[in-house]
DNA sequence: TAGAAACAGGACTTTTTTAGTACGATAAAG
DNA sequence: CTTTATCGTACTAAAAAAGTCCTGTTTCTA
């Protein structure tokens, strides 16, 4: 089956649980607006801290949220929910998306990149995945932190789930 | 990287190949219509003879090629080429292709299933990469038999892949 | 200024998935 | 009845993903 990785649903569970916090901010729109420890985000959306962490500093590599070190630092959205799409969360955890290896990136493995008349209907359909992935907004997937994903830990995590 | 399987990769050459068998055949278009061997395509494609064969069986369960058994027997396709997706290639050999595990087959599986209100989103999301994939025909991908997918043992394969 | 809280980065281990192989059984042709 | 094939399944090995941990750096607070 094709699917994206656990890391992926992580990554919007606990972006989704962002968005929550910013929300519920007293600060919320202002440019000090609080931030959210792995170990807070942790505990809210149910998901190990040492993993959470490590999908939080991916997001951050990946330009999606913003981290502050230091006591009371924290991650925080980079931009608003309705401006982030699906597809660049899971390009910045599961990489580019192409459906296939050969691809512009890493065309010097193929032997025939030249001459293949395959090459452009592969680009299409990636296209078509990658335009149907951009147009679903992490806004679109709110209301519960950890949906769509399913470990079995999310099971105590919170009530507004519903 | 969002990608599919070699085995994927494998069974689109495997069919290519057997597009221009079919075209080759005398009985081109009738009931008897030559059948290919696992041991003649993976001369022909380049692919392991062990692997090839492991495709085929696949496709052959999946309905995608129909098969002989006996001496003079082998594979053909089971439709003509240009009513055969990319998607239900992908879907024989990969599974149903379903971006997140949380799909209608295994909802016992997400504690949540009834409120979780991403759900929807991901059918759409799942819907607009179904339909990219089987707007693609296995006839849009031909001309050569291993392209598009890059294993180096292609290298000393044909001719007639340009 | 010392200590605590928190992120950064990387190395490491474990688990899961995928790929590849092998073998005994069955079936058809000559 | 021998040869050429597929069928089904089980097994092994290799690759990828997930998860964990440690060491260092930053920043706030007391």
């Amino acid at each position: 089956m094709i699917k994206l990785g656990k890391l992926t649903d992580y990554a919007i569970a606990v972006m989704g649980q962002l968005v929550h916090e910013a929300a519920d901010s007293p600060a919320h729109d202002k440019e000090g607006a609080m931030s959210s420890s792995a170990h807070y985000l942790a505990s809210r959306t149910g998901i190990p801290e040492p993993t959470i962490a490590k999908v939080l500093k991916m997001l951050a590599k990946g330009g999606l949220v913003t981290s502050m070190r230091g006591a009371a630092g924290g991650y925080r959205l980079a931009k608003p929910a309705d401006q982030i799409s699906i597809g660049e969360i899971i390009a910045v955890m599961d990489g580019p998306i192409a459906i296939v290896g050969c691809v512009e990136e890493d065309k010097e493995h193929c032997n025939m990149w030249e001459t293949c008349p395959t090459k452009e209907n592969w680009g299409r359909v990636n296209d078509a995945i990658k335009s149907a992935l951009d147009g679903v907004k992490l806004q679109d997937m709110l209301s519960t932190p950890a949906c769509g994903n399913v470990p079995d830990f999310t099971k105590d995590v919170d009530a507004d789930c519903a």
